[in-house]
DNA sequence: CTAATAGTGTCTGTTAGACACTATCTA
DNA sequence: TAGATAGTGTCTAACAGACACTATTAG
């Protein structure tokens, strides 16, 4: 029998069943998109953030987000909320990072947040500016590195800073195994000078995780370099993700599989001019 | 000054602000959450559907889920899932999969669902049983088979079978690069003996592919073997997680830094008896 | 005995990593 | 010319993959 014309335990079919639908009104929480906007300028990986403008976390720097339409998707909201912030609307790689659900999050209300990562040239931001609910925008260079190792625990340091401002957010980032998970007690540093809202800091060190593990086998570095860049540039990228100096002809040569020669001799700034290449999604046609 | 004494706007304190804040009623998307159990069973992967009782996809197979109430975290949810169905709440491991959010997904009304993987080991499941909104419960070999490629597509065969019930499902998946992204086009194949619910493909198909891909460099492969178990039994969950047959004797080599010896001889059935092995997440403590 | 799984050793081709050398451009 | 980046070649140790050999157990 077809789908449309079953009828259920009330003798109702789909159409019917439909029709006559109230949704249960028990409470529901709110979804919320945030947005972490990375891109990377003078070798570094730099992170946009917007300054509180109510409470709670009045004052302090967040991830920009909003509320998800009861008509629009998540990933309409983001790229809603991306247009607000930044003007964006072309070459931006947009991925689920993850979905926070805990209870209080957020004192106001039960809200349950997606958080996308977003990844574009620095190239192609032309200006930002602070949204309805923000006083402030700006970008933060963010670095992650290791403090220390030992049996039990894996220390990090997230460090999130912007010369302009003379602003310098850090945490401590405490790794432990939990049977097969790992389990992550992140906490302000006292030396840091404030802190992020809500769980924000967690967003951030998810992102720069999977932004390491993903460089290496997947394209997104790509994401974040121009259309057509130099070799240099794209090593400056895994560098920077993978927080760590890489040998440039066996980078070169594990890259040349990956992209395609289309000019030479585009200087970039200063010295000797280099070759410029392009994505080359199938590989292997050198 | 001190976080909790500044003023806003119209004056108020922190404390004063929530006191006073009142959620907005515009109308909230509900929230579920899916389950993937997955386990592996006679050198397959089993997981673990629900037949629905009542429209929409009356019939229709589908992943156990349900709301996440308001006063719960989504792993809660989860985990209530979890123990309504099966009531196993020892040695499962629990990974978010993804935020499922377009705007028809249900045409009942507008949902959010956020998808977990959960992996335990067969010897764990006792008994299964449906729940409330289900008529059926039952476990499906599950199998993703390469169909053809070329410079366009790859395309795969999804296969979702129960032996007993004598039901065969099966969908078309094909893939697309799309950017930097893969776009994947998933439909029911004519020879399929019915259709699961609403997106659930999308969700099996993508666990799938996640598992495959985490299979190589995180240890989940020892969340579907018990404590103790052979290393033949652990090639197989990685055979059946990679879809290919593995050398023996390079796949030792491979683990043998992961696991620890904790006895020896123990009958698995017949044959030879085989050393036993832990899981060793310290590694290299041979 | 045979069939089937368990356990190990070895050979080879590929590759990751270290390093050295040359070329080109600016200041 | 000095200094910096670009581009490439080579050597070696490590490793993945193929394969061969032996051991142990059930039937």
């Amino acid at each position: 029998m077809e789908q449309n014309q079953l009828r259920n335990k009330q003798g109702l079919t789909e159409e019917e069943f439909l029709a006559q639908y109230k949704p249960s009104d028990y409470p529901r929480p709110s979804v919320t998109v945030d947005m972490l906007l990375f891109t990377i300028e003078n070798n570094a990986l730099k992170l946009l953030l917007i300054r509180r403008k109510n409470h709670p976390y009045m004052h302090c720097w967040a991830l920009p987000g909003g509320f998800v339409g009861i008509e629009e998707s998540i990933e309409q909201a983001v790229y809603r909320e991306l247009a607000e912030e930044t003007n964006l609307t072309q070459d931006v790689y947009f991925e689920q990072l993850y979905t926070f659900g805990e209870v209080n999050r957020d004192p106001r209300m039960r809200v349950i947040t997606c958080a996308y990562i977003s990844l574009t040239p620095s190239s192609n931001i032309k200006n930002t500016r602070a949204g309805d609910d923000a006083e402030d925008a700006a970008w933060f260079t963010v670095e992650l590195v290791e403090a220390y190792q030992n049996q039990q625990e894996n220390c990090y340091e997230l460090t999130l800073c912007n010369a302009e401002k003379n602003l310098r957010l850090k945490y401590t980032v405490k790794e432990k195994a939990e049977g097969m998970r790992k389990v992550y007690d992140i906490a302000v540093n006292p030396a840091s000078g404030g802190k992020l809202a809500f769980d924000h800091a967690h967003s951030i060190h998810m992102a720069l995780q999977r932004m390491k593990n993903k460089v290496n086998y997947t394209p997104i570095a790509f994401c974040l370099v121009p259309k057509q860049f130099t070799l240099g540039q794209l090593q400056k990228v895994y560098e920077v993700l993978l927080g760590e100096k890489l040998d440039r002809a066996n980078f070169r040569k594990a890259v040349r599989h990956m992209v395609r020669q289309v000019g030479q001799g585009t200087a970039q700034g200063s010295r000797r001019q280099a070759m410029l290449f392009e994505y080359n999604p199938l590989g292997h046609t050198d």
